[in-house]
DNA sequence: GTCTATACTGTGATAGAC
DNA sequence: GTCTATCACAGTATAGAC
């Protein structure tokens, strides 16, 4: 609380790493459990069990199970955000094929893990809500996704509210009637076109 | 079972009719217990509580809680085939204008109502999967929309994937980011050009 | 400071009396 | 057909062993 970290250096870093790797796990089960048995089917008691402890352990790591939701689901975004970075630089120069590759980056990591779209997206999970922490990672998305269209030449934002209800629609789409499927999927780019000339984008 | 209706005729409708009724009014009170504290959050205590009844006596008139949200489904969907044929005559004669008319219909049932779309088109409730009877308005509702889309001359059934893609795409952005608002609404006649330009509909 | 044993509360669901 | 009583199992709280 005080001069805590101080006291004696090494000794706290060593605490702290294997708190952080126990958290990891703890997240890292509850994805697996959460695509095997259903984002809320799973119970406490099984991941405990994923990770060899029991049960009530568990909130040595995390205040409740929202908590955990809590956090895979700013895990989600922020994973989300790091993808979308690394595309960045690799956004084509010409404004429609930028604008169809952004649309694919979102798509394909929206399909690629349905469940983690699940938690990102819709409120599956009764009475859970992110706190606010766990919600700015998806607000750094939102900023990034400005950039893009800044560069694009676009001024108005409802340009982007458009572009990112038609992209989550037709994800949506693919991953709740033709999971597997490239129904929707192989429809992206024509959407794309009809976006890119209702906005009077060039060719 | 066996012929049974046919024992003695008019007592029978009389049993009928009150359990009929009774089935009704668990199911008005779920909606109003589903807007009111959430769709899964209310318990069958509630419920129960709401039409003056033990939580066991709901067994009598359903076998879960599942077959009541299974009832409900069947109901939202039920209701927007009702509403979707009253409009049919309605509908203009030149394409644009119909497809507008159409998504708005669309759009404002869900958005009237977001509880009874979430129960439609997400996954909310934890293991709830609808039954084929229950289903079978929704593949109705289909069967309307494709109607729809040969008087406007399209034949291409990816032009209707799209389109459902799109306005459902609207109308959960408008319903998760903007409730009561009109940042996705007004834009909708803008996408509907978009989409009608896109397929090659005339103005 | 981490985990276990145990127990509490509220949930959907069932059994059997009336 | 509705009741009372009760079940199994969920998330969760706490006390204490190591």
């Amino acid at each position: 609380m005080t001069d805590v970290t101080t006291e004696h250096g090494p000794r706290r870093d060593r605490v702290a790493e294997r708190r952080a790797a126990t958290r990891r796990e703890i997240i890292d089960a509850a994805w697996i459990l959460a695509q095997d048995k259903g984002l809320a089917e799973f119970t406490l008691r099984d991941l405990a069990d994923a990770i060899g402890l029991r049960a009530p352990s568990l909130y040595t790591h995390f205040a409740s199970k929202d908590a955990i939701y809590d956090a895979m689901f700013a895990q989600g975004w922020a994973d989300f955000v790091e993808v979308s970075l690394a595309w960045l630089p690799e956004l084509p120069e010409q404004p429609r094929a930028s604008l169809k590759v952004a649309a694919r980056v979102f798509f394909d990591f929206a399909v690629e893990n349905p469940v983690r779209y699940q938690l990102m997206h819709q409120r599956v999970i009764p009475g859970f809500a992110p706190s606010p922490e766990s919600y700015a990672p998806s607000l750094r998305m939102q900023e990034i996704a400005r950039h893009i269209f800044e560069n694009l030449g676009t001024t108005d934002p409802a340009d982007l509210d458009i572009w990112t209800a038609l992209v989550s629609g037709m994800a949506h789409q693919q991953i709740a009637n033709d999971l597997g499927g490239t129904r929707w999927s192989d429809q992206l780019d024509r959407v794309m076109d009809m976006f890119a000339d209702g906005i009077g984008l060039p060719h």
